[in-house]
DNA sequence: GTGAAACGCGATTAATTCGTCATATTCTAG
DNA sequence: CTAGAATATGACGAATTAATCGCGTTTCAC
């Protein structure tokens, strides 16, 4: 496929004085301004920096290139959901379908609020989606799922939910991408998401789920 | 989001001697090939030409501009997809569901089939993603599906039908997007096409599917 | 107060991009 | 055969882009 580019992706330096701590705030606040309200061809470093009311120099100071504040915009939003979907899957006063249902429904939620970011940051991927660094991010995510099969499904076969695990996490996040491209209403939204959930609901009791 | 940008991406003129036809396939093919081989960033109209043994004015003759030549390719793409799964959805001799399983493996065969150029095309589409001839395209596919539904759903709203109907569109498309761009062996995607197949059939018995 | 480290700056470079246009070649109708 | 229509060419203009580097400014430990 694409020509492979993943040069360094981590960020360069640290800050360490107060105001260099709130340039890179700057500087990311910025990034989710331009990238929302300009898109993901627009997204150039020159953009956010004006944005920042920073120069140029000093965005490359902390980022080695554009795709790294890319991927620190991914990155943040990814631990942000990871926990809240945590949060969620671990609450152990509601039974596991019931859990789930809930996911879904924050789930889709969280990705239609943002969905001007999100879009474009999608749309910006390429440039940081093969950077290593993504593919650990990513890990994380399933394992949190996995985790919640066993209880679901405690008496399938370790293959099987391993199965289930990847169906239900690649369709909540890549539906849910898709989903959140076009504008919708608070009730098509939650109609959509109830409608996911039955659909991941009669999937699991299919395969035995309590 | 991302700026409005819409200019037509029809076709510039139609050939009409021979020599002219072969070239615009040719451009084509060439466009494919620095598609898979160099990926969406690398996606140059130079580059198309120099592939094709032509000159980049005369890719400007046949196509008004760069999205145009991408857009062609994923029309050709979603034409040959949708007659595809037309052909097995009103297969009569079937049972619904039965149908609708042999669509989801037909399906995601075929995008991991050419996984290269529609990971790049797709990687490509902000770029054409917006222009209007590309949203009537994709109503066509959904059509075909609806009318599925009836079969499938006889006793169910229309709301639920519609509804369902577009979850499992949605769902076949994105998904199969994102699985695609993983390599995969043919028994890793058997068993996926089989899960997924699972889901929608779990999610339509309890709608009341026959 | 002072010196060194951290920080911030922005003009500049080198590369790449899309798309046009004046010109040259090939085809075909009569 | 020939005139003009269709087709093909590719150098070129205009615009963007990512990223650097040398130098001025601020901070802070001592």
């Amino acid at each position: 496929m694409s020509e492979r580019r993943s040069p360094r992706i981590s960020s360069r330096k640290q800050p360490q004085q107060a105001r260099s701590a709130e340039l890179v705030a700057a500087i990311l606040t910025a990034a989710v301004q331009v990238l929302a309200k300009e898109g993901a061809p627009r997204f150039t470093t020159a953009r956010v920096a004006e944005r920042a009311g920073v120069s140029i120099g000093s965005v490359y100071q902390y980022f080695p290139n554009k795709a790294a504040i890319l991927f620190r915009l991914q990155s943040d939003e990814w631990q942000q959901t990871n926990a809240m979907l945590q949060t969620i899957l671990e609450d152990a006063s509601q039974p596991p379908l019931a859990r789930l249902r809930t996911l879904v429904h924050a789930f889709i939620q969280s990705e239609c609020d943002e969905a001007e970011v999100r879009g474009a940051l999608n749309d910006a991927a390429p440039l940081y989606r093969d950077a290593p660094e993504a593919q650990t991010a990513r890990a994380t995510g399933q394992q949190t799922l996995q985790r919640f099969m066993l209880a679901a499904l405690p008496d399938a076969s370790d293959a099987t939910r391993a199965l289930a695990g990847a169906l239900i996490t690649d369709t909540l996040s890549a539906v849910g991408k898709q989903y959140s491209e076009t504008p919708r209403t608070p009730a098509e939204i939650a109609a959509y998401a109830d409608a996911m959930a039955d659909m991941f609901g009669g999937y699991l009791v299919g395969l035995g789920a309590i």
